[in-house]
RNA sequence: GCCCGGAUGGUGAAAUGGUAGACACGCAGGACUUAAAAUCCUGUGGCCAUAACGGCUGUGUGGGUUCAAGUCCCACUCCGGGUACCA
């Protein structure tokens, strides 16, 4: 009998469908277990064999944790909206409606031949009404909600409103876009208008002025990756900087939370630690400075308030609104010419940009310490979005102010004890202080850290400033000047936005006939007829970001078919969150930081029962190409093979690497494959054409990409998730290399040929043999230890040591071969299931029990002990198990090869350890 | 620039601080076959040596800790990812 994967992968698929296997009801009798998958972006070149990896990955998880008596929720579903498709529309006149439906359409069918355990009555589309519906309605939350600081929680704006209704700013702790003040008479006082546009600074989702990459040629918004030196990446235009009202989430509300509650998750530190630099907090102190001779006061942050004697200059963000205040009319055109400069250059290319740019204003400081007066300077090292824009300089121990203050001459005073400035700057935070005493202050002979403490409770008690807890991580901007994204659930009346009725959702995407932005730089919905509320209000122009459908799309899943809420009370009870979350690093920042704070929200609004969405989080790793090359001879159609091509003045070009195997070149299917190359000569080595390879991004352009399909065809769905696995760890980037897919292959037909080679020997329930029992319990350690530790590759590696040994014992019980093909249905569950049936047994394998591991089947009698000699090998010795060491070391030292090594000397030590090695020092 | 990873044979890789290269691919030789495919067996890091035993060396580079380092520490090189509007 042949292992006829195609036959055997139809017909079970086939049966897992009828019996709605994969089907998942919350069941309270059973644990629950909730596997997740970044879902994909559907893009039109298809799924290639990087997306499943992570894919196979989790399946062999869920359906592992399946046979261990959980309840496992596994879904998946599509992130729909997105910029390819609307540019795809935009150079083709399809509608993204259309090309989405169909990539989905694709990549469904080419999902269903891998044989994943999802439950397909579960899926979700991000562009679909009945799922943004929730997606608008969780942006009405946020909007009607602010951050109260002192109970740490989002509220409802209500309860702000009536608090200043009641007694206005007093007492207020609230997150928000700028402090302000008022009592609650003026703030009755003020106009409708007046009071809307106050609350827009309190509330979580506000309209707020941000800084973004114009491109007044494409009449659109840029991202970084859009933009290089000043213009756009499509079409070379000029871009600039410019203040832009958008909606922004006030995710910085959470940032303490989002920092705290890292330590409560099963995530790699390496990825908290990303998530903690990301969020970036800072304790400081902020100071105001006066400017001399005027009454303008700005307001700087540092972490470094011990410094402040050794402030020599300040320095202002360009985008910084003191620019304009402070800057003398003598330098105002220099400023401007500086200003002008640099407006093209990304926030991006500002700080890779090494060299140092800036610009005098005219204007000086007053250092509250010394008061001497500072000049003030203008700078592009110093962003705009982070603490205030506005920084004091200290050369003397901060290495960026230290190159600026070299650049352009300006004095250093070194304020730590024996510290050397005078070739770069001293930032370590250790140290006497010295040069620190005025006005009250004297920090001279204080250790740095106490200097700190010192000076910020100096600065707190007069009235200088106030201490301050800073964070890098921004509030997110929500807006998009796109079409292919959800509508907000705006209007705006007076110029001011409010809200849609919960029951007028969803706002759908209307139909629009251009998808480019509208003759006067509106946005793509500026095309839109009746894009009005039901009181002829004007809506919103812009659509959310891609983010907004995958923040919450976890929950979802756990009850897609709600109209009533976004999941029900009871079912989120049931599921609660992600047990195990995998996906690619590259989300380390965007997505995994705001779905938390999208979480936090719900929760805090009581919607959802757990704070954190991902309890354990794993990467994958990248899936890069790689591809094949020919050589061809200049001027020529003739191409020769590799290791001959430096004898010829030869051009490298990229072949499908679908017409390659292990670098060898299909020579009649390359004629095939480009009309160019019908007629092509070749000159090549040992009869064959062998390939040159490199290892690149995975693109349609190198002909590199491979479809999972062309890898199911060729070989069976249970051979490219085993092949996929066992490329390497799960975490590691690789290179898609199809050179050792054979050696997987090949030991499927070995499992298969174990139970039907030899037909005169029928399958046996009889008890197991001592071997027997050794082998499959060694398989069912390393199988459950391996899972649980994500090694799925050694996992690989083990079944087929599990099955040479078996062929090797010619095993054909019964017991034996079940437990194999239990731990083996993970990962390939279509052969497993086939030989499941075949071993007698009536139901799915998938509702089989995980075996149990007994330690006693593996207990060896003798160990085999290396003997070293300074840490060098020589040779080994067979002791019987529980030998004690005294006698190994014994046996070891008068062993007739131990002479040799020991040249007469005694050894000053000897070192056992036990069912290992011996190590004798010379 | 900044943050986070990675580097081991011809290739993918394995290795709680304890015999580096398990398991595979590829390659070489052999068996079976009219032949090929498939399958099976043997060998396979490098260098030296050999009738045979064997010896030296080796995990990106340079240092260090240790009885013992691929593994821990310090400094570097190269490659990948992210860097806030790609998803």
């Amino acid at each position: 009998m042949e292992y006829n994967f195609r036959d055997i992968e139809q017909r079970w698929q086939q049966y897992w469908r009828d019996n709605k296997t994969y089907k998942v009801k919350e069941d309270s009798s059973k644990p629950k277990f909730y596997v997740l998958d970044m879902f994909p972006y559907p893009s039109g070149a298809g799924l290639h064999v990087g997306h499943p990896l992570g894919y196979i990955a989790s399946d062999i998880y869920s359906r592992y944790k399946r046979l261990q008596g959980y309840n496992v929720l596994h879904p998946m579903g599509y992130d729909a909206y997105g910029l390819p498709a609307e540019q795809y529309a935009i150079q083709t006149g399809q509608h993204p409606a259309v090309t989405t439906q169909k990539n989905i359409t694709r990549y469904r069918e080419q999902l269903d031949k891998i044989g994943f355990s999802y439950d397909w009555d579960r899926e979700i589309r991000t562009c679909e009404p009945n799922y943004y519906k929730w997606t608008q309605w969780a942006f009405i939350q946020m909007f009607n909600s602010y951050y109260n600081n002192d109970t740490q929680k989002a509220e409802s704006i209500d309860s702000l409103i009536a608090r200043f209704a009641e007694k206005g700013t007093e007492g207020l702790n609230a997150a928000c876009s700028e402090e302000l003040s008022f009592t609650a008479e003026q703030w009755n006082a003020m106009s409708e208008k007046e009071q809307q546009q106050t609350l827009l600074n309190y509330r979580i989702a506000y309209l707020g002025d941000t800084m973004v990459n114009w491109c007044p040629a494409l009449g659109t918004v840029l991202a970084n990756d859009e933009v290089s030196e000043g213009v756009s990446v499509r079409g070379g235009h000029p871009v600039e900087q410019r203040l832009m009202r958008q909606w922004c989430l006030r995710v910085s509300a959470y940032a303490d939370r989002l920092l705290k509650s890292l330590d409560t998750l099963n995530w790699t530190d390496s990825l908290k630690e990303t998530q903690k630099n990301w969020i970036g907090r800072s304790e400081g102190a902020e100071m105001q400075f006066k400017i001399q001779n005027s009454d303008i006061e700005f307001t700087i942050f540092t972490t470094r308030a011990d410094t402040v004697f050794g402030v020599t200059f300040m320095v202002l963000a360009p985008e910084s609104e003191y620019v304009n205040q402070v800057t003398t009319p003598e330098q105002k055109e220099a400023v401007e010419n500086y200003i002008q400069s640099i407006k093209h250059k990304t926030e991006r290319e500002r700080q890779m940009d090494k060299t140092v740019s800036g610009v005098f204003t005219g204007a000086y400081a007053i250092n509250p310490l010394t008061n001497q007066p500072v000049p003030v300077w203008v700078s592009d090292y110093v962003l705009a979005g982070y603490g205030t824009g506005a920084i004091m300089a200290v050369p003397a121990h901060d290495s960026r102010d230290y190159a600026f203050a070299k650049h352009f001459e300006l004095p250093i005073i070194p304020l730590i004890e024996g510290c050397d400035v005078s070739e770069e700057s001293f930032d370590a935070k250790e140290g006497k202080m010295i040069n620190s005493c005025g006005n009250g202050l004297d920090l001279n002979g204080l250790d740095v850290k106490e200097a700190i403490v010192r000076t910020k409770a100096f600065i707190a008690e007069k009235g200088l400033g106030r201490v301050k807890t800073n964070f890098r991580l921004r509030d997110a901007i929500f807006s998009r000047q796109r079409y292919w994204g959800e509508p907000f659930p705006v209007y705006y009346k007076d110029g001011m936005p409010y809200m849609l009725k919960e029951n007028q959702l969803p706002l759908e995407l209307p139909e629009i006939d251009s998808f480019l932005p509208t003759q006067s730089g509106e946005p793509p919905l500026g095309h839109a007829k009746n894009w009005v509320n039901d009181e002829g209000f004007p809506l919103e122009l812009c659509t959310m970001p891609g983010f907004a459908g995958s923040s919450a799309y976890f929950l979802r899943y756990m009850d897609p078919h709600n109209d009533e809420a976004l999941v029900s009370k009871s079912v989120n009870e049931y599921w609660r969150n992600v047990d195990l979350y995998i996906g690619g690093t590259e989300h380390a920042t965007g997505h995994l930081i705001y779905s938390r704070f999208w979480n936090k929200f719900l929760y805090d609004l009581d919607i959802i029962c757990e704070d954190e969405p991902f309890k354990k989080l794993v990467n994958q790793g990248m899936i890069q190409g790689r591809s094949n090359f020919v050589y061809r001879i200049k001027d020529t159609n003739t191409f020769v093979s590799l290791n001959l091509k430096d004898q010829y003045d030869v051009t490298p070009i990229h072949v499908d690497v679908n017409i390659v195997s292990n670098d060898i070149l299909d020579i009649d299917a390359f004629r095939n494959w480009n009309p160019e190359y019908k007629n092509a000569e070749f000159i090549l080595e040992d009869g064959r054409y062998v390939c040159g390879w490199a290892v690149e991004k995975m693109s349609k352009s190198m002909f590199n990409v491979v479809n999972p399909d062309d890898i199911v065809e060729k070989y069976g769905a249970d051979t490219l998730r085993l092949y996929e696995m066992f490329l390497g760890p799960l975490e590691q980037s690789k290179p898609w290399d199809t050179n050792g897919i054979d050696g997987v292959h090949r030991f499927l037909k070995k499992l298969w040929n174990l139970f039907f080679a030899r037909p005169e020997d029928a399958i046996a329930d009889t008890a197991p043999t001592k071997e027997e029992l050794k082998s499959i319990h060694k398989l069912i350690k390393k199988i459950s230890s391996d899972i649980e530790n994500f090694s799925f590759n050694t996992s690989v590696s083990a079944f087929m040591i599990c099955v040479n040994e078996l062929t090797a014992l010619k095993s054909k019980n019964k017991q034996v071969l079940s437990d194999l093909v239990i731990c083996l249905a993970p990962f390939a569950p279509h052969i497993s299931e086939e030989l499941w049936h075949q071993l007698g047994h009536k139901t799915s394998v998938v509702d089989a029990s995980f075996p149990a591991f007994n330690e006693e089947y593996l207990k060896e009698d003798v160990v085999n002990y290396a003997i070293s000699f300074n840490g060098k090998v020589r040779f080994n010795i067979e002791f019987a198990a529980e030998t004690p060491k005294d006698e190994i070391e014994k046996t070891a030292l008068s062993h007739e090869l131990a002479a040799k090594w020991l040249e007469g000397k005694t050894p000053k030590k000897v070192i056992v350890v036990p069912n290992k090695l011996v190590n004798i020092v010379l």
